[in-house]
DNA sequence: ATCATGGATGACAGCGCTGTCATTCGTCAA
DNA sequence: TTGACGAATGACAGCGCTGTCATCCATGAT
C-alpha cells in the first residue's frame, strides 16, 4: 500500500513546460491562455490523470462548486421529483450537490444551514418559506444565491420557485363542490407547512361555498403512506358517515383511500369522489383514474438550479424574483360523478 | 455588502487565550486538551459563531467529512428507501453526503468516482458490482472504506451490502408455481444488471420446473413506473392469452398489472397471480393485498454507513466482508389461487 | 525608430487548518 | 532530592490552489 501522492498542477506545469498559474487559467478559464499552451496542458493532464483538488481551490479561491440541497426527507417523493430535476439542471455544469435533510425539525434546518454555508457553497436550496428566524438570518446574509422551492410566498429571501398550495389546495376542493359533492372531507398526513396552507385553502373554499358547517378534517403527523390512506379514510367513514368526497393532501393518500373504498364495495366517483394532489404517475393508471392537482416538482428542481446557474454566469435574476410554477387540476373519473 | 472575513481558528485562540493548535485539537479530539482550556474554547466558539472552514480542514488533513454517494438514479423509489438509511445512519455522526447520480451510465459513473475519490471522501457508496473496469480499478485503489450496496456476489471491491437478486426472483418465481399457477411469466422496466440477474432467477426456475418451453418474458429499458405496468401487461396479454400470473420486475409494475387486470375483469388471483418485488409499503394496502418479494432497501443504506463508520472508528471489518440482507417472500392474496 | 497597448505569462503570498515534531510543567518512583 | 515520565501545549511548515500585481513581448501608431 504504497503512498502515491497525488498529482497536482505542478506537476502538469513541468510536464506542459509553463508555469503552474497558467495551468490553473487553463483550467478555469481557458480563453485566457495561448491555443499552444493549452495543448500541451491538456495533453499533460490526460497523461498524468491529473484531477483537481477541490478542497484546495476551495481555500484559496473562497469557493466551491457545490450546491447545497436542503430538504426535509428523502423517502417522500415529491421530493425525489425535484432532486431528480436538480440533476438533470445540473448537466454540463461542474457543479455537485451536498444533500442535507431535516426530518421537518427546525432546528436541525438551522444547523444544516450554517454548516453548508460555511463551505462557501455555490448556491444553497432550501425546501419551503417556514425557516427558524436563525436559519433566515443566516440565509439572508448568506454570499451564494439561496433558492427557496416548494412554494411562493411573501418576503423571499432571495429566488423563489414554487407554487401556491393554498390556491391549488382550494381548487381541488371547488372542483368536488363543482361535480356535485356536497360533504367532501380533507384527509392530510405529515402536516408540514405546506399541507397546512393546502388544508387552509380546502376550508375556505367550504366556507366560501357555505359549507362550513363541521370541520371534516382528518389529520395526523405521520409520514404518508398508502396505508396509512387506508386507516385515515377508515377513521373519517366511521365518524362522519355522510362523506361524500375526499381532498387528499397526496397522491398516496388517495390511492390508500381508493383500496379501502374497494374493500368495503363504496362505489368511485358516485358515492365517492377522490382528489389526490401532485399528480404522481401513478394516478392515471389506477383503476378508476383518479382526479388529483398537479404539480411539476421536477421543473422545480430544474428551475432552481438554472436560477443559480443564471446568477453564477453573472445574468442571473435579482433578489426578490419568483416563479410561480402554478399547478394544473387533472380531472379523472374518480370525481366523475354523474349526478351534477 | 460589507466583506466580513469569517471568524477563524486563531480568533478562537485569541480569544480563549490559547494557540490556535489547541483550538484544533478541542474541536477533533477533546480529551487531549485540559478541561479548563477546552471550557474557555467552547465559550469562546460560541462567542464568535466559529464555524470550522472544511475546505480547510480538508486540505491540511487530507481527509474530509464527505460520504460519497453513488447510485443510478434519484427518482427510483428503491433508492430513496436506501437514502433514507443512509442519513439515519449518519445520525449523531459529523459526517455529510455527496449525492451522484450516474443515470444507468458506466461512463458517467467512472466520472463521478474518480470526481469523488479526488475529494479524498470519508467513505464511499456505489450501488452495484459492475462497475466498468476503470471505475473499479480506482476503487480498490481508494484509500477510503468503499461500500458496494444492493446486491451479494463474487469479486467485491471491499465492503458488501446487499442480497441475492437471482436468488430473490427464483424463490418469488417458485412461489408462482406452488400455488399452482403454470404458465407465469416476467415483467421488467428499466433492466439494469440487477434486473438481469431477476430475470435469470426466473428462467432457472421455470427451466429447473420443466416450464421452459416459451420464454415468457416482456421487458423494456424505459424507466419503471405504474402505467409502464398497465402497458406491458397489456402487450403480454396480446401475445400470450394463457399467461395465468407475472412475476414483476418491481412493485410498481405489479401495481400497474393488477390495474390493467382490474379495467379487463380478469380475477385475481384465480384467473391471474401478481408477485411484485421489494415489497413496497403499499402491496399490503392493494386490494386484493400483492404478494411481493420483499427487500430492506432501508437496511442497506443504514449498514453501508455504519460499515464506513466502524472503518473509520478502527474497528471495521476486513476487506472482502459481505452482509447479506437476504429477502422474504410475502404471500398475499394476488397470489392465493384456491385451486392449488 | 520610438512608444503606448494589450495579450500571455509568471512570481509571490496566503487561504485556514493540521501533522509532526519540540517544549514545558507537574507528578511520582527511586 | 533527583530523574523519568506523561499530559498539555506550542512552533513551524506546508497541504494545492488562486488573487493580485508585475513582467514580458509582439504589434501598430506616431
Amino acid at each position: 500500500m504504497e503512498k502515491t501522492r497525488k498529482t497536482t498542477l505542478s506537476d502538469v506545469a513541468a510536464l506542459a513546460d509553463v508555469s503552474p498559474i497558467t495551468v490553473s487559467r487553463a483550467l478555469r478559464d481557458p480563453e485566457k491562455v495561448s491555443p499552444d499552451a493549452r495543448a500541451r496542458i491538456t495533453l499533460a493532464i490526460a497523461q498524468l490523470g491529473y484531477v483537481p483538488n477541490p478542497a484546495a481551490r476551495a481555500l484559496a479561491s473562497g469557493r466551491t462548486d457545490v450546491v447545497g440541497v436542503i430538504i426535509p426527507s428523502v423517502s417522500n417523493n415529491v421530493f425525489a421529483d425535484v432532486m431528480r430535476g436538480i440533476y438533470d439542471g445540473l448537466q454540463d455544469s461542474p457543479l455537485g450537490v451536498q444533500l442535507g435533510t431535516t426530518r421537518y425539525a427546525p432546528s436541525t434546518e438551522e444547523q444544516l444551514v450554517r454548516v453548508f454555508l460555511s463551505q462557501q457553497p455555490a448556491g444553497l436550496i432550501v425546501a419551503g418559506h417556514d425557516q427558524s428566524p436563525g436559519a433566515r438570518a443566516l440565509l439572508e446574509r448568506a454570499e451564494c444565491p439561496v433558492v427557496q422551492i416548494m412554494e411562493v410566498g411573501p418576503q423571499p429571501i432571495d429566488l423563489v420557485v414554487g407554487l401556491s398550495h393554498y390556491q391549488a389546495a382550494r381548487d381541488g376542493a371547488q372542483h368536488l363542490l363543482d361535480r356535485g359533492y356536497r360533504a367532501p372531507a380533507f384527509l392530510g398526513a405529515q402536516m408540514d407547512p405546506r399541507s397546512q396552507r393546502r388544508l387552509a385553502g380546502f376550508r375556505d373554499c367550504l366556507i366560501a361555498a357555505g359549507l362550513g358547517g363541521d370541520d371534516p378534517v382528518v389529520t395526523t403527523p405521520e409520514p404518508s403512506s398508502v396505508s396509512l390512506g387506508c386507516r385515515l379514510f377508515a377513521d373519517l367513514i366511521a365518524t362522519r358517515p355522510q362523506t361524500d368526497a375526499v381532498l387528499c393532501n397526496n397522491d398516496d393518500l388517495a390511492l390508500g383511500v381508493l383500496f379501502e373504498a374497494q374493500r368495503r364495495n363504496i362505489r368511485i366517483p358516485d358515492r365517492l369522489g377522490i382528489c389526490g394532489f401532485n399528480d404522481h404517475e401513478m394516478m392515471s393508471a389506477a383503476e378508476p383514474p383518479l382526479t388529483s392537482v398537479a404539480t411539476d416538482r421536477y421543473e422545480m428542481g430544474r428551475a432552481a438550479i438554472l436560477q443559480i446557474r443564471d446568477r453564477l454566469a453573472g445574468r442571473g435574476q435579482p433578489r426578490g424574483h419568483a416563479i410561480d410554477l402554478g399547478y394544473r387540476l387533472v380531472p379523472r373519473r374518480s370525481t366523475a360523478r354523474v349526478t351534477a
